[in-house]
DNA sequence: TAGATTGTTAATCGATTAACAATC
DNA sequence: TAGATTGTTAATCGATTAACAATC
């Protein structure tokens, strides 16, 4: 084992994430000591400290609305274990696509949704879905229990209460952005 | 003509954006007086000056490589000419895709890239191919005079000079990011 | 003119950086 | 022990907020 990959020390990272070694060091003070002075930090045992604090070992159970081509493209690019999900269900209203698989998880109809998620205890739901599904969609699945929002759709989510969590995807904005950057000589 | 759609004033969007009415005016001064004391601000002259800041009637010229499930997604539901971009070109290993088309815009393969790039002046690129593809593409495009990355692969680009400008999308860490939320209350 | 709301400065707050004692 | 590097405090910096004069 080379001695280089087992430890690392906030120097280190400092330039691989183009952050200061202070900023790095304080910023990981704030969930607990992880390092050891005159060494740095184990990388293993860091990783190990990060997954805890996000939590990624609880595996969110997970639905997937809207099986599209954005949604293909998420069900198999995407490594749901490795961040914290469990992709448990895909839905789509085109009754066509029923039955047929995306990486071994079969497609539903809407009309099985309901019961489910309850049976299941979904909790996140991944809507690929057009903008003005996303109201009446996101009012069911609240109403079966799905606490939780990764919305791809172009009209966000604005729901600030109980313990709903939502995270808008604007990819337009990641764009509009680059060309903002590209325009203005921003690097 | 309604009066509430032609004018709003800070304190207005700052409810919407949930953000304080100076953070608003302070920003906006950045750029410019885009407003009128006792008014408020022209909502379609605000959005001019916005799109101008930005640049978006540039119209990058812009090529995609990988026509998969991702790469047809963005092309068929995102609006290129609203976030400053002109898609003038879609490129993909598999022969097979040879002369169809996405929205109007045929699929190419590997071989015509070169020639087309350099031909039509393309400056921005879509990556929507898998990791291990990056690192050459992004070279030989880079050699063709494209200066800018709109990065999908898992792989990131590290490119800080010259007029390279990236902009690297990771969907997981936005779907790490919600579980975090999830798993720690955080809202 | 009176009311509204901006542009802009001053005060506050929090985040980043620097410094260094603790300690492996 | 000497060297390295953390954890942590203090100093700096920038961003956010508050306040208000300017003015439509």
């Amino acid at each position: 084992m080379k001695e280089e990959t087992t430890k690392i020390s906030s120097k280190e990272l400092s330039e691989r994430m183009r952050l200061t070694a202070s900023q790095i060091r304080q910023d990981l003070n704030c969930f607990g000591g992880f390092g050891q002075q005159g060494y740095g930090y184990n990388v293993a045992e860091l990783r190990n400290e990060i997954a805890r604090i996000i939590g990624v070992e609880k595996k969110i159970k997970t639905v997937l609305i809207g099986a599209g081509n954005l949604g293909k493209a998420i069900t198999m690019h995407l490594d749901f274990e490795k961040n914290g999900c469990e992709l448990i269900g895909i839905f789509d209203e085109d009754d066509g696509l029923k039955h047929t698989k995306i990486s071994d998880v079969e497609i539903q109809g809407m009309d099985t949704l309901d019961e489910f998620c309850k049976q299941n205890d979904a909790k996140l739901a991944i809507l690929c879905i057009p903008r003005d599904a996303v109201k009446p969609v996101c009012e069911r699945l609240i109403s079966l229990g799905v606490k939780s929002f990764w919305n791809f759709s172009h009209f966000d989510i604005n729901l600030h209460f109980d313990g709903i969590t939502v995270e808008n995807v604007h990819l337009g904005d990641s764009l509009l952005t680059l060309a903002y950057k590209v325009n203005n000589e921003v690097n």
